[in-house]
DNA sequence: GGATGTGAATGTCTTCACAGCT
DNA sequence: AGCTGTGAAGACATTCACATCC
């Protein structure tokens, strides 16, 4: 089950498939090609069975790929097929957003706990949970289990808020705060970073050619 | 101005110096080395060197690179110098948390409209802003100037909000909605899927060695 | 016949290493 | 001496094209 360098393009591609996958739910062929795959998700049918080669034959030649067993068979790969406890530090509006984002705990993904500094904050109900004080975290981490932590605090408040959930024993991470963070090699980091992709659409207008 | 193709990792890094150049404001050597900016930001120096290469020569050899020359022609390569015209389609947390984004006004975007197309929500005020009919949306556009449209809006309602967007001029799209869209070659689109994220860690986490 | 799975070829990005300027 | 700027080498990702199997 450990496969070797996977590149991050190639997982993303995967989740997509899947979403597109999702979407055909008992829809009339039970089968799909790679090339109508990758018109779903803009690639080529060859990216397609390359991604999908990595991890095994799922397809069967002159037939395409049956739609229930290659979701099957990616929730798996991405590791859907279970729970992943997460537990957001920073009740501000991006946990809310996150919180609501459409299919977000549909997918394995479950909102254990919400943690802040602000003693105007902790306590109050958010979403059907009660805001805990970013002290008890790391006690809590012994009892409940975090898979994921969620970062969403200001950009000087983030490596130390890490700091903790590292030391609660959380192996992964993910980033909303626009800081670069440092943690054991052991944890895997996701930085997601909307300033980046709005000066990324700057960019493509600033030198958009004609 | 129009330079050969630049890889989108490349002008995520520029954003990613420039923002480590704005945080070294006004201390103590005026000038840093491709070897520090590379350190900040978890890149090699020859990489540092190399995606400044493409925008032309901005350091001095022995010296490095001028703090304060360096950040303007950032700026300047970026298409920060100037301000864009923001226009969010959507006017749910997305676009809350958007808004509320630390630095988003600061650097060059100004949100010049909201619109929604939920009754309960046009009219109402939100953060300054008059929350207007989406079907508005193409004759304000003849009298402002909407640079870029977000899709704020659930994926089933996306793809008409992009065509409303682009039949309004709109030439730059940032789509938060989980949905591929389809638009004219000169449309520039940016999708952010938190979905995407969450899952690469998924799989980064099932798929761990050790 | 039709579509997969995959080595080989191509294209793209990163790293190396060093000449050249300050 | 120190650090940039850059061609060349290397690593990585995508595309091609075809043998293989249903």
């Amino acid at each position: 089950m450990a496969f070797k360098r996977i590149a991050e393009s190639t997982v993303r591609r995967l989740s997509l498939y899947l979403s597109y996958l999702e979407g055909l739910n008992g829809t009339d062929p039970s089968t799909v090609s790679s090339e109508i795959l990758a018109g779903l998700v803009g690639t080529t049918s060859a990216q397609v069975r390359k991604d999908l080669s990595f991890f095994g034959s799922f397809g069967k030649r002159g037939l395409g790929y049956s739609i229930v067993e290659l979701r099957d068979s990616l929730r798996d790969i991405l590791g859907l097929d279970r729970t992943w406890q997460v537990c957001i530090v920073g009740a501000g509006k991006i946990g809310v957003a996150l919180a609501q984002y459409p299919g977000f705990g549909t997918k394995g993904f479950h909102i254990a706990a919400v943690y802040d500094s602000d003693p105007a904050k902790i306590g109050t109900f958010w979403d059907s949970l009660t805001v805990r004080d970013v002290r008890q975290l790391r006690d809590d981490a012994a009892h409940e289990r975090f898979d994921i932590g969620v970062i969403a605090v200001p950009a000087d408040a983030a490596q130390s808020v890490v700091d903790t959930l590292v030391a609660a024993g959380v192996k992964a991470l993910m980033n909303f705060a626009p800081a670069q963070i440092t943690t054991p090699s052991d944890v895997i980091v996701r930085t997601v970073n909307m300033a980046l992709e709005f000066e990324g659409l700057s960019f493509a207008l600033a030198h958009r050619s004609a």
